[in-house]
DNA sequence: TTGTAAGCGTTATCAA
DNA sequence: TTGATAACGCTTACAA
């Protein structure tokens, strides 16, 4: 069984090198001649190795670690849907090129104190992937002062141009567009909307701007009324007919801004007989697993999830090692719609 | 704007002592005098200093992070409710003793290489805390021989003694017992029990005996076809009338093992026009948050998920410590019911 | 192409 | 009670 703890000293006896020679070979310097690289590299193997993440970082190399930065109240039921789905897919990303997650909110719940803060001066990571909006201009410069690489993910930051970093957004706009655009191709004219109440992220507010420009580009007058917030919650959805029936009944179409809201609806719906999509027509937002589950099936607007993380997983790394790091990269990508039973 | 980066001899020059002395006075050596002690401790606080992480655990062996081992499964919707909760509320504990979180699964998808060699080898880790029932024997050994302590969470591993681990575990018979024995006490005589089909973990075995026992306690003979496993999600209990429908008629109360199941099973019965709790009854298990949502409320059987995180935390950090490590700390702790409609 | 040696920030050992 | 100093495992000038 071989030992735990092989330093590159053990390796560099072995080899008959020295131990200088050893981590040049195995951060794959050019100047260690190919055959000696090889050699060393298959002892590497063969002995189990692998860096003391510690020494390394002392050293002045790289940690292995990203932080990603998100925000406590995404952990509801619910609103958790779409975004424990991109954590799973940036450590799948992540995974592959080495790198560990350390997962954190981005405060302290009780004191405030920052950890973005803390883990600069500790030192612990390479970079931060940020799901957060609420970051503090402070945190952010922070980062930048450090040197280390910043990637904002899913949300706008409320407190920093978002000019000043590398982010990965859907567009939401786009979104509620190609959203509403699909009812009206439906045949809908008076189409309700019905944004999240419990987060105010400017996301929902683009796809609520996305449907007031499709109403627009198809000449149909948008009302006040028929935008209604409530929270991204199964019962909220459920309760709609309860809370708003004088609305409900003049509509024949709605868009909600996330799926669990349209889940719940279409369970009161199919309970009072009203039948989707022949009596009305319903679109949800984010492809969360739950759509196919539904009855009918949702048609939704997919998030491209995989692609954001992909495209975040892939620039941090790009950043860590100082590639194209003269500009910001920064990309909104284009939802689909995924056409199911409800529309 | 105070400098990143401060390290114990710019603390040390302020201070006018050696930074030994600082490090000293930084980790409460009790060598140091009270008063010099003080004037460190404030220095350090007003330079914001941090302890650089990768020298720490180079030097001595603390990282500050704990390894939180998952299964992928496990973030399917639906099986991830009751996990997922169990996460948050250990990061809400480990963040409480200053310990990051590194959230990773235990083995590579694709290469199946173990990420708790890996970890160990890179001495990234100060503990681990298993959330997993499939680690194999040599890494329990592994982590043993590097003299790292291990808590296991939630689920009784399949390929170790669960006798040479520390762990916290609910008690899952006692469930399925409280489950059915509260079914009987509301006159239930015929109760189907549903567990999962796609985990096929301890956990549900065990609910199952504990139905079992509530059954022959009660004088009632146990019947083989009452037991139906399922998949954990919405649509299997919702379409469980079509599945079982000879069964279902014979019924008088169902313990479906997991949440998400009833919930679909309990929309399902509303639009059949079946009466719940009046025509059957219907308990589930974890009290996810959708319970509440659910219509009618859900009956479950609480898993002490806050408890058994605090518990866990609690051991792993007195383990690090080296206190009270000589004999395994071990608990199954009690469920409770949480009674709500629909029984 | 490879080796020697300094240095990263901390803890721990030994002296004082 | 405090200070020098070595050591942890690695990277990286600088030398050879």
């Amino acid at each position: 069984m071989e030992n735990l703890k092989v330093t590159i000293k053990d390796i560099a006896a072995v080899a008959g090198v020295s131990h200088s020679t050893v981590s040049r070979a195995l951060n794959d310097s050019p100047q260690i001649s190919p055959g000696t690289k090889d050699k060393i590299k298959d002892i590497a193997r063969a002995m189990n190795f692998e860096f003391n993440a510690g020494a390394r970082s002392l050293s002045g190399r790289k940690t292995g670690n990203i932080a990603v930065v998100y925000q406590a109240k995404y952990d509801q039921f619910g609103s958790s849907l779409y975004v424990s789905q991109l954590f799973i897919e940036l450590r799948h990303f992540l995974e592959r090129m080495d790198m560990d997650v350390i997962l954190l909110e981005g405060y302290h719940p009780e004191t405030g104190a920052s950890n973005i803060s803390r883990l600069l001066r500790q030192q612990k990571v390479d970079g931060f992937l940020i799901v957060h909006n609420l970051i503090t201009k402070r945190d952010y410069d922070s980062i930048q002062r450090a040197g280390l690489p910043v990637v904002q993910l899913h949300m706008s930051p409320v407190f920093c141009q978002k000019e000043e970093l590398d982010y990965f957004f859907t567009d939401n706009f786009m979104g509620g567009r190609l959203a509403t655009e699909h009812l009206i191709s439906r045949g809908c004219r008076r189409i309700l909307t019905i944004p999240t109440n419990d987060f105010d992220s400017e996301e929902f507010k683009q796809r609520t701007a996305g449907y007031k420009q499709a109403l627009k580009d198809n000449g149909i007058q948008f009302e006040e009324e028929l935008v209604v917030g409530i929270d991204s919650t199964y019962l909220k959805g459920y309760q709609l007919f309860n809370s708003i029936p004088e609305i409900l009944a003049n509509v024949d179409g709605i868009f909600f801004q996330t799926d669990i809201q349209a889940f719940g609806f279409l369970t009161a719906a199919r309970e009072r007989g009203i039948r989707i999509p022949e009596d009305l027509k319903v679109i949800g937002f984010d492809d969360a697993p739950i759509c196919e589950s539904t009855i009918p099936q949702l048609t939704t607007i997919h998030q491209p999830r995989r692609k954001l993380a992909e495209l975040a997983c892939n620039r941090i790394i790009d950043l860590i090692s100082k590639r194209n790091n003269e500009s910001r990269i920064q990309e909104v990508l284009f939802p689909h719609i995924v056409i199911r039973e409800s529309s």
